[in-house]
DNA sequence: ATGGTTTTTACTGCGTC
DNA sequence: GACGCGGTAAAAACCAT
């Protein structure tokens, strides 16, 4: 039996996989996180409640009592709160003049909490992290390293005068690369709203002033398992694909070569060997490449490799 | 800035349904 | 004819220097 495409009866997958460990399963939002590598699949129904949390806080307040203490809220979610249920510790309603009170000092609470504008502005920016990561389905171990750049790049000056959205992108973009979690910078821009070219640049300036060292963009795998997840794609392309990859992984073809595309010809190949055709302008269309570049890596793997027979269709 | 590499754009031809 | 596929030349984008 194979890890990789142990599936339960409700379309759930089991284990991850790109690393095969069992995935944490949160039903109520409709996908599941890897605890290792942060990858993330979906459930086509969602169960999960009808509000849309504004920002973090209001979204822990609402899901759990006591949050823990977390990077992407700015004073780390470590104060009190003024609960906003409007009852007494009886649990009776207040009457309207005590509720007007409460929702004053409430307001002023929230506003001496963020005092000066350094404060204010990260949590500005902490909270547009978490909008961004939310929008891109990005896990929370995500959502925290992002942060985390962020709190750095602030306190080295180096979000100074900068552009709150670009930081944003460039640091979400960053803390994909950092946990291994393939989004592309197509994606983190499309979901800000701003340029590739603009969000390539602040990424290389994080990346260069903050982070210091290269951070390399995730393997050809994860690409071929969120394309076949994306796509939905037989999960037994997927695995084959991933054999594929996996056997001609050291070899040079991929070197210098965007990982999307790779990742597009080895579920094209396997779709064809398994006996499901997927044309290619799918894949491409999926992997968000053209279908040239699918071909021209198609045709390097097929110069390159004899594909024995055991890759071909179970007959 | 630049030069080498990769990807995209645009177009053409072939076979098949 | 529409579609899928394969190829090419040139433009555009990308990246390290």
């Amino acid at each position: 039996m194979s890890l990789w495409h142990t599936r339960s009866d409700d379309g759930f997958k089991t284990s991850c996989p790109v690393c095969g460990n069992k995935l944490i399963g949160d039903l109520e939002k409709g996908e599941q996180v890897c605890p290792s590598c942060g990858y993330v699949t979906f459930a086509p129904a969602d169960e999960g409640p009808e509000w849309k949390a504004m920002d973090l806080e209001e979204k822990n307040k609402r899901v759990r009592v006591g949050a823990p203490t977390t990077l992407s809220l700015h004073d780390f979610g470590l104060t009190t709160e003024i609960s906003r249920t409007m009852r007494d510790s009886h649990g009776r309603y207040l009457d309207p003049a005590m509720r007007a009170t409460v929702e004053k000092m409430r307001k002023w609470q929230s506003r001496t909490r963020t005092i000066n504008s350094e404060e204010r502005g990260l949590s500005n920016v902490l909270s547009k992290i978490n909008e961004l990561c939310e929008s891109l389905n990005l896990p929370d171990n995500v959502a925290e390293t992002a942060a985390q750049i962020y709190r750095t790049s602030a306190k080295m000056k180096v979000a100074k005068s900068k552009s709150i959205i670009g930081m944003t992108a460039a640091t979400v973009y960053l803390a994909c690369r950092k946990c291994g979690v393939s989004r592309t910078l197509k994606e983190v821009a499309r979901a800000s709203g701003m340029e590739k070219g603009s969000v390539a640049r602040y990424f290389r300036l994080v990346l260069k002033e903050v982070e210091k060292e290269y951070v390399p963009p995730p393997s050809v795998e994860k690409y071929i398992s969120k394309l076949i997840n994306t796509a939905k794609i037989d999960a037994r392309v997927e695995h084959l694909a991933l054999k594929l990859s996996g056997s001609t992984a050291d070899s040079k073809i991929s070197s210098g070569k965007a990982p999307a595309g790779l990742a597009a010809a080895y579920v094209y190949l396997s779709s064809v060997m398994i006996g499901q055709h997927i044309p290619q302008r799918e894949v491409a269309e999926a992997a968000e490449v053209t279908e040239v570049t699918v071909r021209n890596r198609c045709r390097e793997i097929l110069d390159n490799f004899v594909i024995r027979q055991e890759f071909g269709p179970a007959k």
